[in-house]
DNA sequence: CTTTTTTTACTGTTATAGCGGTAAAATTAA
DNA sequence: TTAATTTTACCGCTATAACAGTAAAAAAAG
């Protein structure tokens, strides 16, 4: 299970958000070649321009262990 | 709200795993640095490193937003 | 259909994360 | 206390992510 992917789901809100790569890249300062990989699951990019992209989708992280529940 | 660090829960989390940065670096595939810097919040770090880091701790990853929920 | 926009893909260059080594603090154990 | 371990910090070197172009393929608009 779990074979979750980051990328789809980073197009689908930038989608509904009626933004284009570039904009969304401009809006996060990143590069446009940075949101192309994230939406394609580019596990390599940097965790702060993940992190850029995510802010500006609205897209929050949550981190879960047996230890935080 | 949400001042969250992810540092300092990977660095209680290795600690109750009974393991040093460098044994938490072996077992994830990263460098110590890689490690060190994690627990620092340094957030340049890449998202596929962390991920290993995360892994290994059994910290789960979960992405939210209000289209999600 | 045709035109426009967007996305995908590739390229060369630059900036820097990642790495192991080393060593000094800091912490923990004996 | 001293000794052993761990963490922090810094150092070059290397690998590669990030970047802005460019252009072709794909999608959307007219």
């Amino acid at each position: 299970m779990n074979d979750f992917e980051l990328g789809p789901m980073v197009k689908d809100h930038r989608k509904k958000a009626g933004l284009t790569q570039l904009e969304l890249a401009n809006l996060a300062g990143v590069g446009k070649t940075t949101v192309f990989d994230i939406e394609k699951n580019k596990e390599t990019v940097r965790w702060n321009n993940l992190l850029a992209v995510l802010r500006v989708l609205n897209i929050k992280v949550e981190f879960k262990s047996p230890l935080t529940k």
